[in-house]
Formats: structure tokens, C-alpha cells, sequence
DNA sequence: CTCACAGCTGCAAGCGCTTCCAAAGTACAC
DNA sequence: GTGTACTTTGGAAGCGCTTGCAGCTGTGAG
């Protein structure tokens, strides 16, 4: 393997001008740039890696912890992430840490803290104090997305508000008999998610002045298949049926209109159906939605880290709101009129 | 931030004697590392990755190059390849390429050669001989999954002969009017996959004496939104509607399934669907496949790549097949009796 | 008691770059 | 011609570890 000696030898230059001429740092004339340069594809010669980082301390490397590579918001995220690291000439080490506690414990220890990342991004996963300090005080910004980083800056949608808006849309169209899917408790438990957009849900309908009925209040995990399952239950039960359905993501918005069809439910006629996400898929079931724009948010994720390890000094822990955008398809309408008499 | 020199001293021993006990190589007395240990502890010291890197040239670290983390293959395999590196130890540098060649080449040359990945596995990419030969040449095993990679090991399944079995598994039904849904041309270009599985269902075909009608050929783009689109063509068309459909992948039969729905098609009754993949969708729409564990796919292809680097010498190239499973759920039966008159 | 041998330990030489510093070269105005 | 300021260059000291080598210690055999 070539060296950056020999490139120097074959340039006729100094090891110090070839590595500023191959770096792109400090001041090197036109035509010592080009041998430098030419003198190092000739030989097929690339600075390593190792060196480079353990000389100069920059790693071009960003670490990104995920609770999952395979669900639509995470992958999602990834791809923005992904493009936008890339762009900018950036590694994107990968730290899928699905298998719960323990992993995500190794992981930050042995990894992220070996000064192997200069910059963490944590999606919907949360971070004691204690962890995000100990990552900022070795001078890791970290930017976490759809989760709660107290002392980190953060990128997040309004769960909240959206949620209430949602509703609003059902409640708006003349629906009061109104269902909540929401995600299991299993997933409230790193990222407050499903709770947020639940309670979003209730104050829209306190303020509509409309009960909401606990037999209407579902869960499942946040998959098309669990969802479906989930709503067999809810809409093919003995209980009365809701004519409504507002699922807190756009896949089990989708398992809802798959089950709503299984019992011959026409979806909007018989009973509307309203997500969150922006999913792909969402087009294919006229699924009105709530479009959070995931790899946007990665892509942005991204930039502010960039400007915090390039730029000035901390930009502090800004919380940014990601906008969205409500996407009415076919999926809502008013609702069935009533065959029971109304006295 | 403390150096191994700050442990060295805290412990009362040399650095020599600290990296050792701290790696876990050569020879030191239990007693020694206890305080090696507790010293770093103390000082909150990780080794630096970066100058271990350098100075014993191995990296703990796998560059995975995937078309896309979004398409379920894809994010499955990097499912099964993340578990298995971290259970080892091993960082995962992500690669996404989803950008087309340009962004491709670069990666290969800017991120894999720059030393600082041990090992590279490939998904569905096609590298040429040139590139390979260039990885195996400063000794970084290289392996492929569901793409052919002349010189390198290869983890695959059988496309063309699972894609027989799908079709011949409508034909034993007693079907003779199939179609099939392949991907678009756009896909073939890296990896083969989408001719590969034609050709099995043409000899399936050809075998049985059956005739290949052009315009029940068609193709999407792996998508379950864009077979969707493309089904509605086929089933929706003037022309004969065939009793069968055989897709590619299980998104695309699931896509078929939804647009068979739309026509008031009833599956299996009026048309029979079925996919390869192994989607966790196929429970809910009951669809019959071939389940080719991808996630399987990934960890094997780790495994492969630790035995390579830790073991003795070369395993060669080899090129495993993967076993698929043959999953007959409901979405295939025998055709409907014809409506039009036998005479 | 001596010797061979094995287990531990420390010294110091790297690993392959980056970058500080000082020296040398260049340009321009006075 | 001289001074000033700036650009370009090379020498060399690290960056923070790993590891070959040699010395040192302790053990058991002869």
C-alpha cells in the first residue's frame, strides 16, 4: 500500500504539502495541488482514514441509534439522513439497537464514547440526562428526532397538535362516534409518541364537547398487520361501531381500512379513517393524513449538525418544530346517516 | 478527556501492560487487569478507536452498501447484518447508494478503499470484476447478497427456480392463463433479480406447454403502490383477464391483491396471487409465497464475513444458496370454471 | 543449586497522517 | 531599492494507541 510518502516522493513535494493539497486545507499553489494530485491517482493512493481522524481529531463520521431499520419512520428518517451525510462527504455509522435496553447500553458506551462519531443522531429514542451530558461534554453534538432529549436540541413534529387537528377533521364532518387507535404500551416507553397524540385526540373531542368511549380506545404496534388485527376487534365486535377511526400512524390507518373491508365496511361511506404520516402507501387507499415529511426531518437532522461541527459554537438545544402538512384524500367523509331514530 | 497514560498511572502500571489487559491480548496476571479495569472505569477512559485502528490496522468495522434502507428487502437484510455485527462487536458503516452511479463510485473509492472498513458487504449491487479485484487486493473480504459478484462470496437464493415453483404451483392448480409482474427494466441494471425470476416462470411455462401472452407481462417497481398501479392496467384492461398472477415479490402480489379488491375480484375465487418474499403483510392478505428469509440472508452473510477475517485463510468465493420455504396460504386455488363455453 | 522455560511486564518504535512554526518566495507600494 | 504583507513550503512534533523485543520473576526438573 502506497503512502502519502511516496505520493510525496513521486511529486517531488513534502509529505506536509501533499497532505494539504489532498485534504483541501490551508494554502497550496494550483500546480502543487495538481501533482500532489496526480501523483496520488497514479499510484492509486487514498489518505487513511485512521491516521487522518487520529491526527487531526475529525471523524466525518456521524452515529445514528434507531430502534428499528425496518418500520416506515425510521427508515424514513435513515434515507434523509443517509443522502444528506453523503453529501457532505460523511460516514453514517449505524446503530440499530432494536433489541431493547441492554444494546442500547453497550452502544452508547463502547461505541459512541470511543471518539469514533463526531456527532450522534438518536431517533425516537431517549437519552437519560446523564448520557446526553456525558456525550456533549467530550463535544458530541447530538440532535435527536421524535424524542424527548432533555439538554439536546431536537427535531420534532407536534404530536400533540396534529393529533388534535386530526380529530378536529372527523369532528368537523359531523363525527361524533370517534375511535382512537393508538400505538401499545410497549412503545410509550422510549418515545412518548402514541401518549402525546393520544391526548391530542381527547382534547379535541373535550372541547367538541363528545365522550370518548374506552371501548373505542385501541392499540396496536404501529404495523399494517397489527393494526388489522386490532380493528377486527374493534369494528367486527358486539359493541357498537364507531363511524370513525383516527390511527395515531398511517400503517395502522391502513390495517384499519384492510379490516374495515373485510366486514364489507365501505371506507368513506361507512366509515372514515384518518392517519398520520405521509406514508407511500397512503395514495393507494385515499388515506387522508397528516404528512410528516420523515426523511425531511433526517435531512434536516443533518444540517443542523453540520452547522454545529462546522460553524461557530453551539447553536444550544434548539427544539425545533418540523412542519407538516394535513393531506385530505377519500378516506373521510361525512358520516352515515343514522338508521337509528334519533329521539 | 484521559489517555491510557492517565490509566496507565492511576493503575501503577505501564501502557503497555493497560492495553493489553484493556484489549483482551497477551498475556497479563489477573491482577493486573482487575486494575487496569477499575482505573479506567474511574476515569470514565474508552479506548480511542481511531489510534487503536492505526496501530493494529484492524477496524472492527463492516461498510454495508445497500440500493435503499426504505424497500423491505433491503431494510431486512440490514436488519439481520446489524444484530449479528454488534453481537460481535463490530461497528456497521451504512452505505446507501440510492442515488444511482455517481454517488456509487464515489462511495466505493472515497469511503470503502480509505482502510477504514474491514469487510464490505454488498446487497444487490453489481460490482465489476475491477472493483472487486481492488477490494480483495488490500485484503477486504468482500460478500454479496442477491447480486452477482464474479470473484467474491455470494449469498443468494434460487430466483430462477423458486420463480418455477411459484408458477408451477398456479399451473398444478389448473391454471393455464397467468400473468406475471416483474420489475422494471430500472432494476435490472444492478441486480439481476427481476429477469432471473421471468426466466424460471417462462420455462415453468414452456414446460408445461403453456402460452406466454405478452400483454399479461408486466412490470412495476417493486412497490406495493406502484404494482398496484400496475395491476389495475392488467386487470382492469379490455383485454382477457388471466386467472393468475404471479408476482415478483410479495409487495408487488400485494399490490395485485389490492387492485384485484378494487375490480370486485375476489382472491383466490377469481384470481389466484402469489408472491416471493416472505413480507410480514402476507398474513393479512392471506397470501401464498416463497419466504426467503432475508434477515437470515443478512446474518449469514456476517457470519461468512467474521469467519473470513478472524479464521485462517480465504474461504474462496464461495457462492451459498439460501433455502427458501414454500408458504401456501389463501390467496391461490384453482381457477375459476370458464365462464365462456368449452364447446 | 543450577538451568530451562513460561508468564508478565516495560521500553520504545512505530501506525500514517495533520498542523504548528519558521523559513523562503512573491508582489506591490513607496 | 527597501520594506511590508501575504502566500507557499518543508521540518518535525505529535495524535493515542499496539506490539516486538528483551528483561525480569517464579516454577519445577535435573
Amino acid at each position: 500500500m502506497p503512502g502519502i510518502k511516496d505520493v510525496a516522493e513521486r511529486a517531488g513535494l513534502s509529505i506536509a504539502t501533499v497532505s494539504r493539497a489532498l485534504s483541501g486545507k490551508g494554502n497550496v499553489s494550483a500546480r502543487s495541488r495538481e501533482r500532489a494530485q496526480s501523483a496520488a491517482a497514479e499510484l492509486g493512493f487514498v489518505l487513511s482514514y485512521h491516521a487522518s481522524s487520529l491526527a487531526s481529531g475529525r471523524n466525518h463520521n456521524v452515529g445514528v441509534v434507531v430502534p428499528s431499520v425496518h418500520r416506515w419512520f425510521f427508515s424514513s428518517v435513515v434515507e434523509g439522513v443517509s443522502a444528506t451525510l453523503l453529501d457532505a462527504g460523511y460516514d453514517l455509522t449505524l446503530y440499530n439497537v432494536s433489541e431493547g435496553q441492554e444494546r442500547r447500553h453497550s452502544v452508547l458506551n463502547d461505541f459512541l464514547l470511543r471518539k469514533r462519531v463526531d456527532a450522534v443522531i438518536a431517533v425516537s429514542l431517549e437519552l437519560s440526562e446523564a448520557e446526553i451530558q456525558q456525550l456533549l461534554a467530550i463535544h458530541r453534538p447530538i440532535v435527536g428526532i421524535g424524542g424527548p432529549l432533555p439538554g439536546a436540541s431536537t427535531i420534532r413534529i407536534d404530536d400533540s397538535g396534529i393529533a388534535r387537528s386530526a380529530a378536529r377533521h372527523l369532528i368537523q364532518l359531523g363525527h361524533s362516534k370517534i375511535a382512537h387507535m393508538t400505538g401499545d404500551a410497549a412503545y410509550e416507553q422510549d418515545f412518548r409518541l402514541p401518549g402525546t397524540r393520544q391526548a391530542g385526540f381527547k382534547k379535541a373531542m373535550n372541547d367538541a364537547g363528545l365522550a370518548i368511549r374506552p371501548e373505542w380506545q385501541v392499540s396496536a404496534d404501529f404495523t399494517i398487520q397489527g393494526a388489522y388485527a386490532s380493528a377486527r376487534q374493534l369494528l367486527g365486535g358486539s359493541v357498537e361501531r364507531p363511524t370513525a377511526v383516527f390511527a395515531a400512524s398511517d400503517e395502522m390507518a391502513i390495517g384499519t381500512i384492510l379490516a374495515a373491508r373485510d366486514f364489507g365496511l365501505r371506507v368513506p361511506d361507512d366509515l372514515s379513517v384518518i392517519g398520520i404520516d405521509g406514508h407511500e402507501l397512503g395514495g393507494v387507499f385515499g388515506l387522508t393524513t397528516i404528512d410528516q415529511d420523515a426523511r425531511g426531518q433526517g435531512a434536516l437532522a443533518v444540517r443542523r449538525l453540520l452547522a454545529g461541527l462546522d460553524g461557530a459554537g453551539d447553536t444550544g438545544a434548539a427544539d425545533t418544530e418540523f412542519p407538516t402538512r394535513f393531506v385530505i384524500r377519500s378516506s373521510t367523509a361525512v358520516p352515515p346517516v343514522d338508521t337509528a331514530p334519533l329521539h
